[in-house]
DNA sequence: TTGTTCTTGAAACGAATGTTTCAAGAATAG
DNA sequence: CTATTCTTGAAACATTCGTTTCAAGAACAA
């Protein structure tokens, strides 16, 4: 995982991998079977690592919550990370048949997160989702540029911006 | 320009282009120099293109010219050439040495497009540029998750929802 | 113990990579 | 015309790739 982190999907290669990690290529094969299943199960982990380090951030309102996961994103330890999804996502669009998983997961899994508490609360599961989109899709946007241009106070602005409209997105209850 | 549209940059490689050019890889090599400046000039002229393709949206509201870029942005044969960018975005932040020009213009040219009528109607350049970034960041989000799970209820309804709130977010005018 | 499965290193395989070499032909200049 | 430059095809080059083969050794079951 830390060698994908660093050195990414790009030219990844077996042998400099496994030196890397005091392995052979023909151990990591032996155990993942081919080199696009082994990136596809690193992908997992990393993706399940990340969604738990996101799952505790709470505070008192939604919009908060949303400034302290973006903090958290835009760490500067976070970027490799974003760097290597980034990444994973391109390469994913390509060839969906064998990343079918990470495409469903890195959508679903977050829509998911965001959106569940909205249902509790009484949120047709339509809107709760759709509001939910707004916010995930938002900040892949933001990280996206953030990863890009390291224009951290441009992005900041349009974060609090965008911040400061979210509440009035916020879906409406069901009529009870 | 079309070749890498359907084919993408992963794995690609000179010989088949070549081939379904009606060339060789020698030619290729002898007019760009390598497969790598071949790809960037490539996506340059692309960006050209595309960039061309939304400068002509016109509309009475900001919100609704959002809305027909998005209109045209999610429409089907637009998917190939976000599927060719986000690919490219990919490997340009794992490689900024090489895809510099693109990493830039990627978001400063838009930037400029959405930001400048705004200077021109006497918002300061910072704020114009901040509700830019919302814009563009919020609208290539959207793509990103569209382009994954061609959920198009999903997005449009959001779209909807975060354009709704989009004039909230414009930037107030300078003090005159 | 014996027999079996699991794990691994070394080496080889075949294919494909970007790029270069070389030489011939086309185009252009004077 | 001649001389020079531009363009191109065929082939070779040197790597590198993911993966497989084979055989030896470790671990384990009985």
């Amino acid at each position: 995982m830390r060698y994908l982190v660093r050195h990414g999907l790009t030219g990844l290669s077996l042998r400099p991998l496994a030196k890397a990690v005091g392995a052979s290529p023909r151990v990591l094969l032996y155990y993942f079977g081919s080199k696009e299943k082994m990136v596809v199960e690193v992908l997992a982990e990393v993706r399940q690592r990340q969604r738990a380090s996101y799952a505790g951030v709470k505070a008192a309102s939604f919009a908060e919550e949303c400034r302290r996961v973006w903090k958290q994103m835009s760490a500067d330890d976070s970027e490799p990370l974003f760097r290597l999804f980034f990444e994973a996502y391109g390469m994913a669009l390509r060839r969906p048949g064998v990343y079918k998983e990470f495409l469903r997961a890195t959508i679903e899994d977050w829509l998911q997160l965001i959106a569940e508490p909205l249902c509790r609360k009484g949120h047709t599961r339509r809107s709760a989702r759709a509001f939910a989109t707004v916010v995930l899709d938002g900040l892949r946007g933001f990280m996206l540029d953030y990863c890009t241009t390291h224009d951290r106070k441009r992005v900041d602005r349009a974060v609090d911006l965008w911040l400061g409209a979210l509440d009035a997105m916020r879906p409406e209850r069901k009529e009870a």
